[in-house]
DNA sequence: GTTGCGATTGGCT
DNA sequence: GCCAATCGCAACC
């Protein structure tokens, strides 16, 4: 029994929706196609006070979709050829903020999937990665601004109950001085289809990766 | 106008 | 583990 999350789930800051969003569902009936996939993976980004976050120095062309209402789709384009897809979190009047959907377990649509990763060799990669998430559900910027609440993508909870603490660490692929050592990254725990570091560790947990 | 690099991935050593 | 791929953006000249 899957209900759709509403708009008040969403407009919260970033920090507060990224660890919630464990172990939702996405779901995209786009193009006669029904994906399904179980989130498990997150990461935070905060903002003008975050030097990871492209809001960090303000509103831009790029990243204006973060500035806009919470509850939409921030797709970004980086590396020259991966997109990856945000949930726009709740902010302050002219600040921003997002949660980065990195890692998923695919649950319906697998073929579909399969045929936009032909790299992925087993079907717990099909989803681990942001580029590889958004590759997998055909995301790129023709999505930025998708209306998560109303639209054809939409984020689902079936009611089950999560007893179990999410991990905890610092955030993936960040420069030094970047706020490589904020723990704003959740996954969830020991599951095969994350894609980073998916079990509580000193390194990971402790006082974060490079300290 | 030019340059450096990134919220990554996949293939090769 | 290392590194090339590939280009938009933003910083700097």
């Amino acid at each position: 029994m899957a209900r759709r999350l509403t708009r008040a789930f969403f407009d919260r800051p970033p920090e507060e929706l990224a660890p919630d969003l464990l172990n939702k569902f996405l779901v995209s009936t786009r193009d006669a196609e029904k994906l399904v996939a179980r989130i498990v993976e997150v990461e935070a980004y905060c903002g003008s006070t975050d030097p990871a976050s492209h809001a960090y120095r303000g509103k831009t062309p790029r990243n204006a979709r973060m500035f806009g209402p919470p509850g939409h789709l921030y797709v970004y384009f980086t590396y020259g050829m991966h997109y990856c897809a945000n949930v726009v979190a709740g902010s302050p009047v002219d600040d921003a903020g997002a949660v980065l959907l990195r890692a998923a377990a695919p649950v319906e649509g697998l073929q579909v999937m399969r045929t936009r990763r032909p790299a992925a060799r087993k079907d717990r990669d099909l989803l681990a990665g942001p580029a590889r998430l958004a590759s997998a559900f055909g995301l790129d910027r023709a999505d930025d601004g998708l209306d998560l609440v109303r639209g054809p993508l939409g984020l689902y909870d079936d009611g089950t109950v999560t007893r179990v603490r999410p991990g905890r660490s610092p955030r993936i692929g960040l420069a030094a001085g970047k706020g490589e050592r904020a723990r704003l990254r959740w996954f969830v725990t020991n599951d095969p289809h994350v894609s980073g570091p998916r079990s509580p560790s000193r390194r990971t947990v402790g006082r974060g990766i490079g300290t």
